[in-house]
DNA sequence: AATGAATGAGCGTTCATTCAT
DNA sequence: AATGAATGAACGCTCATTCAT
C-alpha cells in the first residue's frame, strides 16, 4: 500500500507525477459521485492511465480512495488578529465558502456512508481537514484566554462544536445561508442568548 | 397516497402489510448500506416478495427509497416543562440517542451523497424529521420569550443551529460523546462563553 | 381458443365489442413493434382491460397475435374494366399504397421472423391478405385469356410473382419508389424486355 | 476497422479469432431468433466468452448485431457466359438456394422488423448482399445490350425487381418452389406474357 | 367475467478485479 | 511499469403468465 520504501529502485521507474494525477482524479470522483459511484474505469481514463496501473499502486478501490483523501492538503489559516470575534467570524466565513463549493457536503456524506466499511476515510478527513480547522479556531479562543479576555474555564471544545456545527445544521435544515450567517452564529456561540436575568 | 375509502375494491387485494414490510426492508437497507448499495433484490428478499412486486408499487429504485423515507414517523416530543434549560438538555439528549443508533449518521450521509440525484430524499428528511425536532426546540425557546425570560430579539434560529449542529460537529471531529455533552452544549449555545467584560 | 359454441350462455356475459377492441390493439402493436416487442400489458392498456381478460379469451400471447391477424379483412377489389394492362397497374398502385403505409413491411417482417415459432401467423396472412390480392390480379389475367387477348398457356402464376414481388425487391434494395413504378413493373412483367430478335 | 499495421501492440493481445467467433455466434442468433430474441448471454456462451468481452468490442447489442451483419461476405458470381437467359437462370437458381437455407428469409424479416430502430441493419444488408447480387444480374443484361441482343431502352431495373422479387412473392404466397421456378420466372420477366396481338 | 396483485425467469449493462503481454 | 483484454458477479428493470378476489 502506498509508496514502497526508497532504496535503489530497479527496473523501469514509475512515471513522475502519475500518482498525483491519479489521486486527483480519484478525489474529484469521490467528491462528485461518492465512493460507490466512483468508478476505477473513470478514474483511470481521467488520469490517462489504465486500470492495472491503479492496481499496481493501490490494492483496491478502497485503498485508492483512502490514498486520495490522504492527499488533501492541510490548509493554513491567517494568524489571529487579536480580535477574537472578528477572527472567529472570518474563520467561519472561510469555512462556509469551503463547504458551499460544489461537492463540499457530498464528500462529508460519503465519509458517513462509508464509515463502517472504510473507517479510514473518516479518520483521514478528521486528521487532515477537520483537525486543522478546529485548531485554528481553538487558537483564536485560546489566545483570548491568554490575553485575559476569556475565562480559563471556558468550554472551548463545546464552543467549537457549536460554531462549526451550526453550518451542518443549517445545511441539513435549510440548505441555504443568510449573508450574515457567520456573525449570527458567532453571536450565539460566543455570547449565548440574551437572557433577561 | 393514503388509503382509498373502503368501498368494494376490485381485483385481488394487496397482501396486507406488504407495503410496510417492503418499505421497512428498504429503510433498513438505506440505513445500512446507503442508496447506491441498497439492492432491490435484497429488499425484495427481505420482504419476502418478488422484484416485480416492488415495481407494481413504485416505479423505480429512487421512488421506492423516497417512499421508504416518507414512512419515517414524525416523532413527538414531551411538552416543555417550563424550565428552558432543562428542556433543551432533555431534547438534546434524546436527539443524541436517536442519532447514535446504528445508521443514524449513515442515513444522513446518504441524503448528502444523493442530494443532486435525488433531492427528494433530503427534502423528505427535512420535512419529516428535522423540521419536527427543530420545532420542538424552537418552542422551548419561544416559550421562554413569552414568559419574559428571554429577550424578544434572541436569534433563536441561530441558537437552534448551534444546539443541533454541535452534535454533527462532534461526530465528525471525534465520533464519541462525553456523558455531559447535552449540558455543555446547552451551556455554550444558551449562555455563550464566559467573557471577562 | 376463439369463441365458444353458442348455446345458452350462463353467468355474466362478455362485454360486447371487447374482443374487437383487444384484437385491434394487438394488431396495432403487432404492426408497430412486431410480435416480440408487443407486450400484453400495452395491449391490455390500449384496449382498456386487464391482462387476465386477455388470458380468458386466448391462451397465450401467440394465440392472441394469431387471432389478431385473423381479424384482417379480406379487401375487395374493383371489378376488372376489361383493359388488362390498366387493371394490373391500378392493382399494383393500390398494393403499393397499402404496403407503404407505416408498418406495412414491418408486419411482413414479423411474419418471417416468427415463421418457425408461429407458422400460423404467416398461414393466416397468406389466406386473408395475400390470397385475395393474388386472386384479384389473377382474375384480370384470366379474363384476358377468356377474351382471347392472352394465350392459354400464359404462365400466370409466374407473372403474379413478378408483379407483386417487384415491390418487395425494390423495397429491400432501395426503400423508395419512382412515381411510375406500377407502369414500369407491369411493362416488364406483361411484355418482357425488348429483345432485338 | 481493418487491422492496424503490425508495430508493437501494447497490452494483452486480443485472443485470436475471438471477434470472428463472437460475430459468427451473433449472426447465428440473429438468423435463428431475430434481433429481439438474440441474447447477449447466449452469444457470449456460444462464443465461449463473458459478456463484458462483448462490451469491450461493441458498445451495445445493436452495435454487435450491426457488426455481425457487416461480416456477411459479398459473394462472387461466375462471369456471364454470354447467354443472357442461361446466366439469369443460373443466378436465380443460386439466389433461391441461398435464401432457402434455414433462416434465409428470417434474416430478411429481422431487417424489416428493426428497420425503424436499427436502420443500419437494412442499410448494411443492402450494401453487402443485395447490391452485389443485383450487380451480377444487371451485368448479365447490360452485356446483352452491349452485344445488341437487347434494346438500349430496356428497363433493366424493373426487370431486376421482377426477377428477384418473384422469389419473395412466391415465398410469402406459397412457401415452396417448383423445380423449374428459375426458368419460369426468367420466362416472364424476360419475355413477358404471350399476348395474341 | 373481470380485476389488481404477484411471480419466475430473463435481459442489457456495468464494475472491480485479474490475466497475459 | 504499464497496457489492453478478459472475467464473475451483480444490478435495475420488464414480461408473460398465474393467483385470489
Amino acid at each position: 500500500m502506498g509508496r514502497k520504501p526508497p532504496g535503489r529502485r530497479r527496473g523501469r521507474p514509475r512515471e513522475a507525477g502519475l500518482d498525483r494525477r491519479i489521486l486527483q482524479a480519484a478525489l474529484d470522483q469521490l467528491g462528485t459521485l461518492g465512493f460507490e459511484r466512483m468508478s476505477l474505469e473513470a478514474v483511470a481514463a481521467k488520469a490517462g492511465v489504465s486500470k492495472p496501473t491503479l492496481y499496481r499502486r493501490w490494492k483496491s478501490k478502497a485503498d485508492l480512495a483512502t490514498a486520495a483523501l490522504r492527499m488533501l492538503q492541510q490548509s493554513t489559516f491567517p494568524p489571529p488578529t487579536g480580535n477574537a470575534r472578528q477572527d472567529v467570524i472570518a474563520n467561519l466565513r472561510e469555512f462556509q465558502a469551503c463547504l458551499l463549493r460544489p461537492n463540499g457536503m457530498r464528500m462529508i456524506g460519503t465519509l458517513l456512508v462509508e464509515e463502517q466499511r472504510l473507517p479510514e476515510l473518516l479518520r483521514l478527513f478528521r486528521e487532515r481537514i477537520i483537525k486543522t480547522r478546529r485548531a485554528a479556531l481553538r487558537r483564536i479562543l485560546a489566545d483570548a484566554v491568554k490575553r485575559g479576555e476569556l475565562d480559563k474555564r471556558a468550554d472551548i471544545e463545546a464552543a467549537l462544536n457549536c460554531l462549526v456545527g451550526a453550518y451542518y445544521a443549517r445545511y441539513l435544515a435549510q440548505g441555504n445561508f443568510p449573508a450574515d450567517w457567520p456573525e449570527r452564529t458567532a453571536g450565539v456561540a460566543l455570547d449565548g442568548l440574551p437572557w433577561r436575568r
